[in-house]
DNA sequence: CTGCAGAATGATATGGTGTATCACTTTCAA
DNA sequence: TTGAAAGTGATACACCATATCATTCTGCAG
């Protein structure tokens, strides 16, 4: 099983996908690099009051087209956002206390998907899963 | 493997968690009791013009806390619901292409589960699958 | 059957996230 | 340095879902 890896480097995955360098990218990307846990686009909006909300939501958009981060359908809604660490496909568990989101990738997995989808009618084309756990240490307090 | 089995009593449901039988209550049973695929609650109040947006809102919650609908998010930030055949814990695979929602269980997949929380810090609380389908054949055409 | 307390409804207002618009500013290559 | 194109900010807008509240309906007690 693979956990996250190495720190991404956000400013150039912009970059790679033809962006320019701007203030406002350099502050939403400064911000994101330091995080390790989930975010939501008005959270960093709000900690970032020099730039203007719709940059943060722009910019989160390149990330995301440039698979720098991932997107995650809350059930209220809304979406959380996590920087990708471990790239291509992997599936997320979140801390249902402090939001953090933890990326992994295991082959058991896969080998069980292939495995449902056999007894599936239609083809399988994708899939998602989502754990929700309770971290420990956690910094929400609720765990340890 | 185990697919979705009977037709649900949807207004037993609520009657058995004390809600009384109204005309509007019944239309959208009614409705809900013949599909056979997911429903957003725009679509759902739209299918029924003699019940009103907020009413159609209020029953779907109704029937979600009687656990007799299930409720998944989007990922265009708005959910989709299905009634639920199979009851318990399950998971969901949707066709991309009609929408189409339909329930399975698998041993296989809570054994999987287990088998990587061991591996993950903290307590695994809950679970979410999602598998996403070309159904064989599908209303919509895509697929047959 | 009737009356009534409380549940349910409909119309509408409201909230909140995310997107679109557009005049102005910034970037960066020539 | 310069200018075309990309990016920004302020704000308006769209959308789903929920809250409000006066009115209506349900179903039980009598």
């Amino acid at each position: 099983m693979e956990f996250q890896t190495s720190s991404p480097n956000l400013m150039a995955a912009l970059e790679d996908h033809g962006h320019r360098v701007t203030l406002s990218r350099k502050a939403i990307v400064d911000a994101l690099e330091q995080k390790h846990v989930g975010f939501t686009a008005e959270a960093l909006s709000e900690e970032l009051p020099s730039v203007s909300r719709a940059t943060v939501y722009r910019t989160i958009s390149l990330l995301l087209e440039a698979g720098a981060v991932c997107k995650l359908a809350t059930m209220d809604g809304t979406y959380v956002y996590s920087v990708s660490r471990l790239g291509q496909h992997h599936h997320h568990y979140v801390c249902v206390n402090c939001g953090a989101v933890e990326e992994f990738r295991a082959a058991a997995v896969e080998r069980l998907i292939r495995s449902i989808a056999a007894d599936i009618p239609g083809q399988v084309v994708d899939h998602r899963i989502e754990l929700f756990v309770a971290c420990d240490p956690c910094p929400a307090g609720e765990g340890g």
